[in-house]
DNA sequence: ACCTGAACACCGTTCAAGT
DNA sequence: ACCTGAACACCGTTCAAGT
């Protein structure tokens, strides 16, 4: 079995005293500002340190590689992101149904666009390549295929079949890539993959 | 007004003899292999270049940079699932939505599982950072949260809340992170917003 | 038209010395 | 307890020389 070499992703220290506090701030600062302004491919650890107005080692004290430093300044993001759906969630409780999807979705989605560039800039953190023009070619292929195809249904017709299309598209294809994030079980995969149909068809119905 | 440098990142020329043909089949092949088992972070050019049997100077005849290198290798894998899904959609010209459902989801699902370990590694060969602990810490917050306020819904119980709570999850983070991916006008976020609402809402109800 | 590989610039990481 | 920065190993990329 392949895996990767067991790398330490976690802080190597934890700060203890207030100018410690105040250097790791500073490099998780001056990362989002390079992150922003240059983007990954430029991101270098002296870059960082010079930025954040501290020596490279004095980096390496709280973070033992670079991809520790951009994990943990992913960990901080999605702690974040998840106390807020956690306070969604406790405010919606014995909610009706609808009323729990749109506060669920509304919260997710506002948190990643509020500041859509830093949300931008952490999703590409964790990204060697610039894949946006390939991510827009397939789509613009796929995008055609299924819309003639849905264009073409024997049992409905849509009002805004471009818009139906997309969701279509960005549903399954989201879904099926974070299903291959986390990792599922083939059970638990299969039974995704089942109620993904099923939701789909739903919908469907629903748009036409 | 922050861009990437613009980087070439089509092969720089084209093999037009059959030995060339054959090095840069080896050099795909090579960067598959080195990336099942070693994963992308000890992808380096020179081990490419090695184990396709050529100098390094040579896969620079091909590939520009390094990047341009994988890029062309998902290149290479997402023409091909383009090609199959087009497959599908003409195959289902003007039959019932749901078959069409089905066989959309079915195609992308099957192509995605066939070689699983291809696909994750396509997937991670363009991420930097090994961030699957991440993930999954985030999404087991994130399913005790959404999985408690469903349980306590005022207006409905569901035989089977795991998989519900868990297709609700996967689907409304995938279906957002691939928005952010497409770089979608607002309207058209908008509009996505919306439908994907529509969509949750509807298959709660059928899943009740 | 295609290939080679030593040479160069730069980046991640360390560690002996300092406050 | 925290910080420094020169030094080292290694990687991406080039280019003069070859078939």
């Amino acid at each position: 079995m392949v895996s990767a070499s067991p790398r330490q992703l976690t802080p190597r220290k934890r700060p203890r005293q207030a100018r410690a506090t105040v250097t790791v701030d500073a490099i998780f600062e001056a990362t989002i500002q390079l992150l922003l302004v240059n983007g990954p491919h430029r991101l270098t650890t002296t870059r960082v340190a010079q930025r954040a107005g501290v020596s490279v080692g004095t980096m390496y004290q709280y973070f033992p590689h670079k991809q520790a430093l951009i994990y943990a300044l992913n960990e901080r993001y999605l702690d974040a992101l998840a106390g807020k759906i956690e306070l969604t969630c406790r405010s919606k409780h014995g909610a009706p149904l609808d009323d729990m999807v749109e506060a669920l979705i509304e919260t997710y989605w506002r948190v990643k666009t509020e500041r859509a560039d830093v949300t931008r800039a952490l999703y590409r953190s964790v990204v060697e390549i610039d894949n946006e023009a390939l991510i827009e070619a397939f789509a613009a292929r796929v995008d055609a295929a299924t819309g003639a195809m849905l264009a073409s249904a024997s049992d409905a017709t849509f009002a805004d079949l471009n818009t139906v299309n997309l969701t279509l598209v960005t549903v399954i294809f989201g879904t099926v890539r974070n299903a291959f994030e986390r990792e599922l079980t083939p059970t638990a995969a299969d039974a995704l993959h089942r109620q993904l149909t099923l939701m789909c068809r739903s919908y469907l119905r629903a748009a036409t």
